[in-house]
RNA sequence: GGACGCUUAGCUCAGUUGGUCUAGAGCGUCUGCCUUACAAGCAGAAGGUCACUGGUUCGACUCCAGUAGCGUCCA
């Protein structure tokens, strides 16, 4: 596998990383076990949906954690990352409904039992297709390990925890504002109703005030709910109406009377800004009613018609008719004041499209107050840490005023409530009929109706942490160690939008549940991760979140089969600043790709020489003693590189982790490194010199890989088992990365490289300012000031003629000046370019009038500086003395351009 | 309405405890090159009142306040 011959021109990637993920996969690499001699590293997944496609957000995600991973793991970490799928309840239930549909039947004609069964056939035949296009983005996920949140271990966990929290107290049956569809009698969740502006009106009603002949005036959309209403609400700031909370009102066709009282949810500027309440019609009346203690009057049945709660004349009519008739009543006493145009917002059913009735009905809680009290305090007291830290105040902000969960789903999809119900009516959580039965003091055999609810999915997404490795099952199935060695987890990467949904709760999960399976108390023991990272948004050219309903988002699949899925990942993460949204477009690929067909031939130039020059016997290459300015250059480089990629992985920093191998790479290793290089192997060294050269730079080379592997990892592994014989079952995936070595960097060295720089670019500059064709070989004349020896420069002049295509090089030791010559000045040293016949003097003089415009310039600004005594007496000692360097530097390198400039009037 | 974030080259972004690091990179633009790894490349160049206003300071892209625009979450 070690021939160059096989390496094209230009790196196409299809083949390589179909090929490499096989050979990964089919030789276990991504499988992680208890290994007590390495430290564990673990990631779980953000399930995603069952019903999923892979889409951006996913391509960034997963990256992010296949780049955490792998690093880790290279770091000599038992590294595991579980992936697997969520159920998602609604979104399921959805498919399958529509391709009922299609046969003309609902799910009802199929039955709860069969309508299940058809779903889980569909999830066998289509869902998860986003587990295999992981696959073609490189993800290293133990897939041994692959989980779904409905597989019967994970359906365990989720009745064990309801059953405990429901003995604790913790979960309870309330009251509860859905959205009802009045013809499908189902309630729908937010995401299912269709909203849409209507032209409608806006009725004036006048509530007599008992013991006054003033009115309260309330407006409203609704006018029927005011059977339902409970009380009449002021904003407490409004000095209008201070004086009448606490007063009562008639509620008028009612015969009731109801209290007004004081809300900061009242706008004082909308309508009369007096508003009725109805707890039981309106969501944000109902949380109004909660702070309140209002009663909730429903005065609806499931068809919203009116009930018993009406009064007589309007009960069994619909809530059309009903409007009508009220309306007409209250116009009758004369008890409208106005009625005004008014657009609303209407929502209706997705499916029947019948307007959305807001209803109060029974529903599931889990008590919040409890479990957040804790899971806010390792939060702030940093034992968990978030990337960037400021979702923690939002964090904290929703964990003081957080509200019970809302659990009861109206779906037929998902984990079913297991609560059984007596014919008494008596009720309780049990983990089967039997223990039901029992707890409820009933007969074996005695009939028992488990709840038609199923749970919310993140009621079981908020167990993923444990539920993976099958709590509480995990004794009795072998994974006692699993759960010990892999919880808690390290590193969760996610989306800020689910900071609530999920993060949040499964926080709460682990402090909660965490002890009875860690056997500790202590919280750092009991956390389900350490850090959590918060991805970017990803954005459109013009700024838009890319989402499916616009089609702004390119498909990821397809940038892969364009672009390969090393280029596809190291874009994503080298535009992806922590905590910053992403301004995405597909063209933007050509950077990794640029990047990969880089490294490639590089690879490719290397083995052309290693096949042509041969390498050095292994001993003599890390022989410091012959090792020159490039040499140690590359090593300083490669060091300090290594420690800044360290660093930023640390603090989690990815896309600076991006730039820095790029620049290292590209830069360093390419532009300066290999250059150098050539002109050892193509000069008159001789033969063990070059194959130590060789030796060297493969060396490098391998080491560069490993420092790129987790983040392009098919291109690395591709090329890093053509440059040396590896053994059958090798892999750089499972090679360690080299710990950054600091005695390799060296200042002096970097210093003196960067005088060669200097010094080449300036011949580059003269040579593009006077159009002087690359083929056009130079001579330079160097007078050497200072630092600078002659000797130490000989010894690298074969570098400054190559990449400075000089063909002769020669120092000048007395004050004659090379008559019509270029110049420029390097680090004090005066570089002469002789252009007899060449030179255009005016060009010339106008090359060096900019740079002596700008020095001026700075030395103004440096001699302001220290001739303000303020400055001088206030600033750090160190920086008044970098200035006064700054000032010779400056004044000498001016000089002498001025001189040049002077020599040509 | 509340909280938070952003504004640096034509575009997308770096710039880590205030010292003009001589404010950088990629793309785009211009010039010259198919120089025996790479034209998806090499070399060079042009291009920036660091959103605006004020304040703190010897000194502000950097810290503070306000303004404008954009964005996210919450209500």
């Amino acid at each position: 596998m070690s021939d160059s011959s096989s390496l094209a021109k230009v790196y196409s990637p299809n083949e390589v990383e179909a090929k490499w993920y096989a050979y990964w996969e089919s030789h276990d690499f991504f499988h992680a076990e208890v290994n007590p001699s390495k430290q564990p590293y673990t990631i779980v997944i953000p399930p995603p949906n069952v019903t999923g496609v892979l889409h951006m957000g996913h391509i960034l995600n997963n990256t992010l954690q296949d780049a955490f991973i792998r690093y880790k793991r290279m770091k000599g970490f038992e590294a595991c990352w579980i992936p697997g799928t969520d159920h998602a309840g609604i979104a399921t239930q959805n498919v399958v409904e529509k391709s009922l549909k299609k046969e003309n039947k609902t799910r009802h004609d199929l039955g709860r039992e069969q309508f299940v069964k058809r779903v889980w056939e569909w999830k066998e035949q289509y869902g998860g297709v986003i587990i295999q296009q992981l696959r073609t983005l490189g993800c290293s996920c133990d897939w041994q390990r692959e989980r779904f949140t409905m597989d019967e271990t994970l359906s365990v966990a989720v009745r064990e925890v309801f059953v405990r929290m429901f003995d604790d107290g913790l979960i309870y049956r309330g009251k509860y504002i859905v959205n009802w569809c009045p013809k499908d009698h189902t309630a729908i969740s937010d995401d299912e109703v269709n909203y849409s502006e209507q032209q409608g009106k806006i009725y004036y009603l006048k509530y007599p005030i008992r013991g006054t002949s003033d009115f309260a005036v309330v407006a409203t959309t609704r006018p029927e709910t005011m059977l339902g209403d409970t009380a009449v609400a002021v904003n407490p700031n409004d000095t209008r109406y201070t004086n009448l909370v606490g007063k009562m009102v008639q509620l008028p066709l009612t015969g009731r009377e109801i209290p007004i009282i004081a809300d900061e949810y009242v706008d004082a500027s909308f309508g009369s800004g007096m508003v009725k309440i109805t707890p039981a019609h309106d969501p944000n009346d109902y949380w109004v009613g909660q702070r309140h203690n209002l009663p909730q009057v429903n005065i609806f049945d499931v068809s919203a018609t009116l009930n018993d709660e009406a009064p007589a004349k309007y009960r069994g009519m619909d809530r059309y008719d009903a409007r009508k008739a009220v309306l007409n009543d209250l116009e009758k006493q004369g008890l409208i004041l106005k009625i005004e145009d008014h657009v609303n917002n209407i929502g209706r059913c997705y499916r029947c499209d019948t307007v959305i009735e807001p209803y109060l009905s029974d529903q599931w809680f889990v008590k919040m107050k409890p479990l957040a009290e804790p899971a806010l305090k390792v939060v702030l007291d940093g034992t968990i840490s978030f990337y960037p830290d400021r979702w923690a105040k939002v964090y904290e902000h929703w964990m003081t005023n957080i509200r019970d969960w809302c659990i009861s789903r109206q779906l037929w999809w998902g984990h079913r409530i297991p609560v059984y119900y007596a014919n008494d009516g008596r009720f309780t959580a049990a983990r089967s009929e039997d223990e039901a039965r029992k707890k409820l003091g009933l007969d074996s055999g005695a009939s028992l109706r488990q709840d038609e609810d199923v749970l919310d999915t993140w009621f079981s997404s908020w167990l993923w942490p444990f539920s993976v490795h099958d709590w509480p099952q995990h004794e009795k199935l072998g994974k006692k160690d699993d759960l010990a060695y892999f919880y808690p987890t390290d590193t969760l990467v996610t989306a800020p939008e689910i900071i609530f949904f999920w993060v949040a709760r499964m926080i709460m999960s682990g402090l909660y549940f965490g002890p009875s399976f860690t056997g500790s108390n202590d919280p750092k023991k009991n956390i389900p991760f350490k850090h959590v990272y918060f991805t970017s948004i990803v954005r459109d050219a013009k700024g838009r979140k890319m989402s499916k309903s616009l089609g702004n988002s390119p498909e990821p699949l397809d940038l892969i089969a364009e672009y390969g899925a090393d280029a596809v990942r190291f874009t994503i993460l080298y535009l992806a600043p922590l905590g910053q949204d992403i301004i995405y477009a597909k063209e933007r690929n050509e950077i990794g790709r640029n990047f990969a067909n880089k490294i490639w031939n590089a690879g490719r130039f290397l083995l052309m020489n290693r096949d042509q020059i041969g390498e050095a016997d292994k001993k003599s290459e890390f022989n410091l003693d012959h090792l020159d300015l490039a040499d140690r250059w590359i090593l300083s480089r490669y060091h300090s590189t290594a420690l800044e990629i360290q660093k930023a992985m640390d603090e989690f920093e990815i896309n600076k982790v991006t730039k820095v191998i790029y620049d290292f790479f590209w830069h360093d290793y390419c532009d300066w490194y290999i250059e150098m290089v050539k002109s050892r192997l193509y000069g008159d060294e001789p033969a063990d010199i070059k194959h130590a050269v060789v030796s060297r730079a493969l060396d490098l080379y391998d080491a560069a890989l490993r420092l790129l592997h987790p983040i392009m990892p098919f291109v690395t592994e591709e090329l890093w088992q053509h440059i040396r014989q590896r053994a059958a079952n090798e892999t750089i995936m499972r090679s360690r990365m080299a710990e950054p070595d600091t005695s390799f960097v060296d200042k002096e060295v970097e210093d003196e490289m960067l005088f060669v720089q200097n010094v080449i670019e300036s011949v580059r500059n003269i040579r593009g300012e006077m159009s002087i064709p690359p083929s056009k070989e130079l001579s330079l004349i160097v007078k050497l000031s200072g630092m600078h020896k002659e000797e130490r420069v000989q010894q690298y002049s074969g570098y400054l003629k190559r990449l400075a295509r000089v063909a002769e090089l020669t120092f000048l030791h007395d004050a004659t000046r090379p008559k019509r010559a270029a110049s420029a000045v390097a680090q004090g040293a005066e570089l002469f370019v002789p252009l007899e016949g060449i030179i255009d003097i005016e060009v010339e003089k106008a090359r060096l009038a900019k740079e002596i415009d700008r020095l001026s310039n700075l030395l103004k600004s440096v001699q302001a500086k220290l001739t303000n005594p303020k400055f001088v007496d206030n600033a750090p000692k160190d920086v008044v003395e970098k200035e006064k360097e700054k000032l010779n530097n400056f004044g000498e390198t001016l000089e002498k351009l001025q001189k040049s400039y002077d020599a040509f009037s």
